[in-house]
DNA sequence: CTAATGTCTCTAGCAACTATAGGTTCAAGG
DNA sequence: CCTTGAACCTATAGTTGCTAGAGACATTAG
């Protein structure tokens, strides 16, 4: 049996953070020993493991805590975890291309600067004016 | 003089959002009508496109209210301006840079997905175990 | 046995908004 | 002139995924 500390030293989590997933439902309340401190087994060391693996992976927790009811069923059909790795998937995708276009853009702006003055500075200018802009590009949601 | 709601229809942001850019001080407290609703002119209209712009660039708001305070001394050299820019292209390097190696892995996860049942699912299995990634990823910051 | 470390609960804070509630003002139609 | 509906006002709370702090109790090493 662990105590959290321990658990969150093995997981690669803040004690915290194992607090917080078992206040929001994704950690079942673990047992406690006779002073109030919190024990946890192996389950929940696999558990919290794939929780952070996915957080890594940037799963949304919402799409976590669908991914882990699905692995408590073990013989129903992958279809549902499938959709949701491919929605992770495109998700990523997405935020790269916006992110080349921000990059595109902003290496624009700034081989135009002259390093002169503010007045004349590329930087400000380009961004008080998007019609200055090569591309579109918009912000990250 | 534009109210609130054409402010924000012709700079493209939501209403609140305005009103949250004057509390912490990115758009100075503008006139007030008679019935004490907010009245804007045209160096608002250009202060709030520049921070709107600058934000679909992805600068944090700190780094928008240092270049705003950079574009009201136009004399000065325009290096800080240059300096908070790289730093942002960089930011914006190091997150494709990272959400590629999450596409790598997602796609090499799903790709060995057999679409049977959950039980030998390889997403549910790779998240469960970090031994089974090709390569190291780290969560977003 | 004591001191240090770990843990407990609870609350508040981060970015950057967004949403809601309950009330006031404005512009247009009758 | 009056009414109606949209737009506005303030203030507060919620979003996501944690992180940090306060003040009190538990455990463990020496």
């Amino acid at each position: 049996m662990l105590t959290i500390g321990k658990l969150a030293e093995a997981a690669g989590v803040k004690v915290p953070t194992i607090r917080y997933y078992e206040q929001i439902g994704l950690l079942p309340p673990p047992e406690r020993s006779a002073g109030n401190q919190r024990l946890y087994g192996n389950r929940a060391e696999e558990r919290l493991a794939f929780i952070r693996h996915a957080r890594d992976l940037g799963f949304p927790l919402e799409a976590i805590r669908d991914l882990l009811s699905l692995s408590d069923r073990p013989d129903q059909s992958c279809e549902a975890a499938d959709a949701i790795a491919r929605a992770q998937l495109s998700a990523v995708r997405a935020r790269i291309g916006r992110l080349r276009a921000l990059e595109a853009e902003l290496e624009r702006m700034i081989g135009q600067c002259a390093h002169g003055t503010i007045a004349d500075c590329r930087v400000i200018e380009v961004l008080g004016d998007h019609a200055h802009c090569a591309h579109e590009h918009r912000k990250e949601p």
